[in-house]
DNA sequence: CACTCGTGGTC
DNA sequence: TGACCAAGAGT
């Protein structure tokens, strides 16, 4: 006579299970519940990874301990900090937050989900996850890691970023939701995808939802999330022109649109400098012109490729616009926000 | 809704 | 190396 099987626990008790044995429980953000260090986090951690976050947030936190430091803040200062981070929007978003949390909540940051989503540049996953960590509300999150671990489990197809396929994560998401023990549960499906679950090479034997996982049943875990096919990313080039007198250099503000939004910037031209260009008339007397390494770089959506140009001059004229463009003395350029390659450009002419 | 928005890691 | 994607949001 076969002996009944003991009911198999539920999906959350088997995760907060899990959390608790083998969970993250040491990042910088954890181990307390202010609600400002948590959305600090968890708008750096949009689309990052957490060893890139730590070093940015632990700055961040150091140079503003409350959201009032920060709403007293210039942009410029933010913009320096976040360099490098990448999706500056969310720096920008960020300082706007803060200003109206500091302004329209005398400095107590919200901790209601839908008072949240209503803030700049904290949507849903993000406001979910600000109140479950500093409340334990009991809200749904789906972010990537979410919408891996739910595909492989419930076996569901489609593309998750199609808006029928998100509507029902979202809707399991919340079906799946424990009644107590929240911030344990959801940092659980965070730990999970991004350390078990992962992309390529899950770890299914040491997954506590393996029993129940249908992806893993059919023994295809990374069959999901489905993909949706991607055209091949276009080529773009351009030139950077990096003007230089003495140990200074041209650098302009980008307009607060687009990529790389209210940065400072080497100026772009479809072509490479000559000695008697005429757009080089505005900067001063040309002593030389030398071209420097040309090199490739990435994002999302196209690849970059950069001819710098090495432009000497051995007088500067006075055209500052001290807003939208001056010069920079070298050292000084590298601590302010910079893009990646340009960052790349000048810490190389420093050397 | 499809597109835009960075950078670093992985394989 | 190039594709893919990571604690997504804004438009």
């Amino acid at each position: 006579m076969t002996r009944l099987q003991p009911p198999e626990p539920s999906f959350s008790a088997r995760l907060i299970d899990w959390q608790r044995r083998s969970g993250r429980h040491h990042l910088p953000w954890q181990q307390q519940t202010d609600p400002y260090r948590i959305w600090l986090s968890e708008i750096m951690l949009q689309q990052t990874q957490v060893a890139t976050v730590i070093p940015y947030y632990t700055r961040f936190l150091a140079r503003y301990p409350s959201v009032t430091n920060l709403a007293a803040a210039p942009i410029e200062d933010v913009l320096s900090l976040w360099s490098g981070l990448g999706y500056y929007a969310r720096a920008r978003n960020l300082h706007r937050c803060a200003q109206v949390v500091t302004h329209d909540y005398a400095g107590a940051f919200p901790t209601d989900p839908d008072t949240l989503a209503q803030l700049p540049g904290i949507g849903r996953t993000t406001a979910a996850a600000i109140a479950v960590f500093s409340t334990g509300a009991r809200a749904a999150i789906l972010d990537g890691n979410v919408k891996r671990v739910l595909t492989r489990h419930y076996a569901i197809a489609g593309v998750p970023t199609q808006k029928t396929v998100e509507n029902q994560l979202w809707a399991l998401a919340e079906s799946l939701l424990p009644k107590t023990e929240l911030a344990v549960y959801t940092q659980a499906l965070m730990d999970l995808g991004a350390t078990l679950c992962t992309r390529t090479q899950p770890r299914c034997i040491d997954c506590p939802l393996r029993q129940t996982c249908q992806a893993h049943a059919r023994g295809h875990a990374t069959a999901f999330p489905t993909r949706a096919l991607k055209a091949k990313l276009p080529e773009k080039s351009r030139h950077f022109w990096v003007l230089k007198y003495g140990q200074s250099v041209w650098l302009e503000r980008r307009p607060t649109k687009g990529i790389w939004g209210g940065l400072w910037s080497l100026p772009e031209f479809d072509s490479s400098p000559t000695l008697d260009d005429a757009r080089l008339q505005p900067y001063g007397n040309i002593v030389s012109i030398t071209a420097l390494a040309p090199f490739r770089h990435s994002f999302t959506h196209f690849h970059l490729q950069i001819q710098p140009s090495l432009i000497h001059l051995e007088q500067a004229a006075c055209n500052e616009q001290p807003d939208q463009g001056r010069w920079w003395p070298l050292t000084d350029a590298l601590q302010i926000g910079i893009p990646k390659p340009v960052r790349q450009i000048l810490a190389n002419l420093l050397a």
